[in-house]
DNA sequence: ATAGACCCTATACCTAAGTATAGAGTCAAG
DNA sequence: CTTGACTCTATACTTAGGTATAGGGTCTAT
């Protein structure tokens, strides 16, 4: 279950480039498990979903930079348990303003879509105005 | 309560450099209420709260191609409404994404901070692991 | 009527995050 | 044992989203 692909099957089941691979091991968000004689990277599945999240916390607004520390976050036997958590705290933090903004633009959507169905019509930016209480 | 805002102390409450003003206008995603006799940019407060939302956007992975469209979503006597709503659809799924992910990230960091807490051991990567069932 | 703070346009530069290309080695199938 | 698809490193280019600078007008308080 270890290190049986190759980069170009990595990026193919991830929709990424290959370059990109690379790129992303020279940031060091993701490294192969291995390498052959001949250097080439191996892989296992563990680096699709990988890559996958990163492109996922992409589209959130994270940067590579915010993905790494993300993607380092765990409690092991190496790792010191405050900082862990105060990452993870604040990690949080970021999180649920994002969510919070993001549920107020949900419903700045909606309703817009409701006016549309009944034809009435909106101010000139709803959806400004519905993230105004939100605290802008 | 219209055009009494230069550029500069338009850009100093939105938290924005000027520069970046002028080229959100070039984008076509702010434009002045009106100009003075010499050429010089004048705001309302308006202005300032569509600064701030378009950062707001932008830190929830928004392009500002994407900021364009929201901004412009509305209801009026000009807009066919089946195209405002489609459009707003669209959006919508976005966003509804967004926080599906967003959801999953909060849940496997509070499991963090948890096992934090309890100092549990954790996998090596909580977070993409919590990401799985939620469709990578 | 002038100094200092402000604004204008135009152009050049910068960072993050890729993407492409060149030149060379590797591997699997026939 | 060669051909075609793949990989390697290194370097250069691209795009989005700004930020800075040059060279010059404008405004306002003294």
């Amino acid at each position: 279950m270890q290190g049986e692909l190759t980069i170009g099957k990595v990026a193919r089941q991830a929709g990424v480039n290959i370059q990109t691979v690379r790129y992303y091991e020279r940031r060091g968000l993701l490294r192969p498990d291995d390498y052959r004689e001949s250097g080439y990277r191996l892989y296992s599945g563990e680096a699709v979903k990988r890559l996958r999240f990163i492109k996922n916390a992409q589209t959130l607004g994270f940067s590579l930079a915010q993905i790494a520390i993300l993607l380092r976050l765990r409690v092991g036997p190496k790792t010191r348990c405050d900082q862990v958590r105060s990452r993870a705290e604040a990690q949080l933090r970021a999180v649920n303003e994002k969510l919070a903004t993001l549920g107020a633009m949900k419903n700045a959507l909606s309703g817009l879509v409701n006016a549309c169905r009944r034809r009435r019509a909106t101010d000139p930016c709803p959806i400004l105005k519905a993230l105004e209480a939100g605290g802008g």
